[in-house]
DNA sequence: TGTACATCAGTGAACGCGCGTTCACTGATGTAC
DNA sequence: TGTACATCAGTGAACGCGCGTTCACTGATGTAC
């Protein structure tokens, strides 16, 4: 049963709209060819129509996620909004919306190397976007400063949702939020 | 072929050893019953003798790499010292021997609930080891500055592995090195 | 101390299952006239 | 604008493979006398 070319167009969007929420979720191992294509109302069979492989896909689908992410970032004004944001209990309870790198990076050595490119291209993105909100300071501390912001962000909410205590969760948060909100002012 | 209890008992040693290396390297789906009885020199048939299954083995795995990280880490004489080893070019390398909660915690939220009491555990034990380093301020700051630094060490670490540029791998260990050896003084 | 037998750690083939991928087929879409 | 046919997006069965787990078997170890 063909399909038209825009809801074809619309069927692989929805492909890899699904792919980077289940791969957050579930980790790319954890992640079935047949539970993306379900996910996206789809049989499983249809899938190498529109890629190449499951690998292709979840390139794509990371991009997508880092893109968003970024995007969504852009509303932030300062590093204080962002850091609150990211340490959010919300952001710890969405992993299925939430950072991909702090999702999957963990599982990235194991990836394609066109994986690995996509996350440090990603990685690269972020820690500019964070340097950009530091106001004050030479350009190298500047970025020294977003680096480690950075790590401090993402180490917490691994951690915030690797614990099984929802009260150790959200004093991992608090702890974190306090560092690096107030590590501007250093 | 039968083997003596003692035999046994170092069998069943190397296997948790193998696996406790091997989880880390390549995460808990990465690695099959498999893989670990061929390294611990022995065939997979004989797995089920000395476990009950495989996530069995991932708890008592993980429970030895955790302990092993804690008492490497009694050398270390103060935060800097475990700063500066933990953010080591060599730790990045030696992923199957090093940190198991920045190796394998993305993984946790896919795993039995005994692998997730042992994984918070873990982080528990080691909030109050680097809480126990820090010499100034009452408790409860130390302890908030404890969380932020094990977050900081973790994201760096996690994102010095996932990136595919040494050069920036190198930057981001100095950066979080130079935010965590410095904060102690805040 | 030596012998006879029960025990059981480890072997290797086999199991059922889910995975990524392939393929013959279907039938609506797109195109040529 | 209408008709006839080629195209091809999506279907669902099937593939080979590796996984976690089971099991009948082996033969050295441990034990009873």
């Amino acid at each position: 049963m063909r399909v038209s070319r825009e809801q074809a167009a619309e069927n692989r969007r929805r492909i890899v709209e699904a792919a980077a929420r289940l791969f957050r979720e579930q980790g790319f191992d954890g992640t079935g060819v047949d539970a993306i294509m379900r996910a996206a109302g789809l049989t499983h069979g249809g899938f190498y129509g529109q890629f190449e492989s499951k690998d292709a896909l979840a390139v794509e689908a990371m991009e997508q996620a880092i893109d968003r992410s970024l995007a969504w970032q852009e509303k932030a004004g300062d590093v204080a909004a962002l850091v609150d944001a990211y340490l959010s209990p919300r952001h710890v309870a969405d992993r299925g919306g939430g950072c991909a790198v702090a999702a999957l990076a963990g599982e990235t050595p194991r990836q394609t190397p066109a994986m690995k490119r996509t996350v440090t291209a990603g990685i690269r993105r972020q820690i500019d976007r964070i340097a950009d909100l530091l106001k004050r300071g030479p350009a190298t501390a500047r970025r020294r400063h977003a680096i480690a912001t950075y790590a401090g962000l993402v180490g917490a909410l691994v951690l915030a949702r690797a614990v099984d205590d929802r009260v150790l969760a959200g004093e991992i948060l608090s702890a974190a939020r306090h560092a690096l909100g107030h590590a501007q002012r250093t």
